[in-house]
DNA sequence: CTTGATTGCGTTACCGTTCACGCCTCGCAA
DNA sequence: TTGCGAGGCGTGAACGGTAACGCAATCAAG
């Protein structure tokens, strides 16, 4: 007559059997209600420790209409920069704040049915990592009727979307600045795809900068953020003849090819050349020679978007806004001062 | 009297109810069963897109008892080390086999707990990166009885798990002899962290490799796989004052720190000291010099885990084998021949 | 003309939670 | 005594799918 529970998990109404009450009261006791008796709920708590019991999610999901589950998609990201996301960082956040995080990579295209695709497994909300994105009205209209919150991983200024991003025009300009300040006045630029938001707002912030200091830019050769092409983009460079005494490159990857491609070609840094980067990877300090560059701690970003969404998820009437991260300069051994 | 489905998902009964049949056929439709008509079959589909209709995963989830979510558990990582994983690749290969993939990163205590609560999700399979873990015999008693299985994503001798990782010993012997074919006598070594198991064995493969040949093995000190634990470590050795004319490292990141470190004393890659890495990380190749090292396709390694987990999950009787890849010698110019 | 298999579809139960109610009891004030 | 609020608990439905089974109609074979 006894039915036993072998293979099987532990439900509810196991415990209510046992603890001789209802499933209703199980549940009371199992989420912290109250109107329980005090000795019912240590009875049944220790019961429910003693079958090894765990909530089965999908019940609880489909009674409560919601997963405690985050989705962080990555849109159309160039290899060489994905995961320059911390996943780690956002999966500690979101743990500590009772939340899982789920990571997926999609192409533009795909972000319509990817969130709705989130609605139908009541994912929480979705954190997007979409740099190329100009336009997200259409999305900021779909997450709202599906009822999902949505938080962008980079800063678009003409965004409605929740956004956590760095300064992009003041990270440019502390770079461009840092060269004009040591005396350059030939300052080159390798850039990251122009159709990155941030690629093309850097590229404009380094021209407009120097045409306000009544100087003519460099050359610019736009590259993809990888290593490899910042080296074949300084090629290209060193292949127009157009003299430079400073470079500043989209991001420390195509620095470093930028250095190892103008030391191929018998230029020293910084004698001949100097370099800023941007970011701040770990190798930047030990490369040689090691890389000023505009740090921009992609962890502290990714944190704080985790915290965002989650505030937007359990605190309807919060207002969503762009937060605004500052980027900082580091002024290494890569830049030489020229008014020395 | 039309009930009105404003702000609601639609359900299959709401199809139904439109298209004049009973839920059952509308979910024979949606799944390609068989045994319906196909103007039924056409009609259920129409009105299914029409309504914009997706199935409620939760729903789902609790009916199949299993959810086609892959969990991958980052257990005690140095962060350093974290994310060599490549998130990306599991999610596009689970995802073009019908899963998703969460992520998380957990303390070797939890791993009991992450899967009890990976059951109580319904998780269907679990991905184990671990390096730090020799004994998985209680881990792997428990996964069988929830029913789920687990492959680790390294190299562990003793395993009772599925393994998909890379040939200690190999790579390790593929470095050392590297260095002795080029004449090399004194070689010292930066390992990972001995508590790792891959470090323990390529440390003891080192020191067994030199003494196999007649050579006493040169000085040797651990780093925590960080840049600037290998520059560290360099110190370290250049103190021993034990002279030597190459180098192991544990892996690429600290190489560089170690080259920076031989650099700033004034010692010249390869002419004075010659440095061999492991990973064959994306910079190793645009370093000065361009880093000679063990290559280990960490994508290749977690296609196939996701592959492999997968495949475990949908054919019961897959037998669980340790997956051995093998790593290969990249030659670059951070060697030199000492018989020329 | 019966038999039996097959096709096409409906009915009902079930998965394991939470939620909306409602019922009893007890204590206390009117 | 009555009324009433609150504490403690139970009952039944709901969530949105899938699974098991049943049943009528059709059709080919005997």
């Amino acid at each position: 007559m006894t039915t036993s529970l072998q293979g099987k998990r532990p439900t509810i109404r196991d415990i209510a059997k046992l603890a001789g009450v209802s499933h209703q009261t199980v549940s009371r006791a199992l989420n912290n209600q109250a109107r329980i008796a005090p000795e019912t709920r240590k009875r049944i708590l220790r019961i429910a420790r003693d079958l090894g019991y765990h909530p089965n999610r999908a019940a609880k999901m489909l009674s409560m209409k919601r997963s405690f589950v985050l989705e962080v998609n990555l849109v159309n990201i160039e290899p060489a920069t994905a995961f320059s996301l911390s996943a780690k960082i956002m999966s500690d956040t979101a743990k500590d704040l009772g939340y899982s995080v789920m990571f997926a990579e999609i192409t533009p295209d795909e972000i319509n049915k990817a969130i709705e695709s989130a609605a139908s497994r009541l994912v929480d909300g979705m954190a997007l990592y979409a740099p190329r994105l100009n336009d997200d009205r259409e999305i900021a209209e779909i997450g709202h009727r599906h009822n999902i919150p949505i938080v962008r991983r980079d800063y678009a200024p003409d965004s409605k979307l929740a956004c956590v991003g760095y300064d992009i025009v003041y990270g440019a300009t502390l770079a461009v600045q840092h060269l004009l300040d040591q005396g350059h006045r030939h300052v080159a630029e390798i850039s990251g795809p122009l159709e990155y938001t941030a690629a093309a707002i850097r590229h404009n912030t380094w021209q407009k900068l120097l045409e306000d200091n009544g100087i003519e830019p460099g050359p610019s050769v736009a590259g993809d953020y990888s290593i490899k092409s910042g080296y074949e983009a300084m090629l290209e460079l060193l292949k127009h003849k157009i003299p430079f005494t400073a470079l500043v490159a989209g991001n420390d990857h195509m620095a470093l090819g930028a250095i190892r491609a103008l030391q191929e070609h018998g230029r020293s840094i910084p004698d001949d050349v100097s370099v800023v980067g941007f970011d701040d990877k770990q190798y930047a300090a030990y490369i040689d020679p090691p890389l000023t560059t505009i740090r921009q701690s992609f962890d502290r970003q990714d944190k704080i978007v985790t915290e965002y969404l989650i505030e937007l998820i359990e605190n309807t009437d919060t207002e969503i806004y762009h937060r605004v991260l500052q980027p900082e300069l580091v002024v290494r051994n890569s830049v030489r001062n020229l008014n020395a």
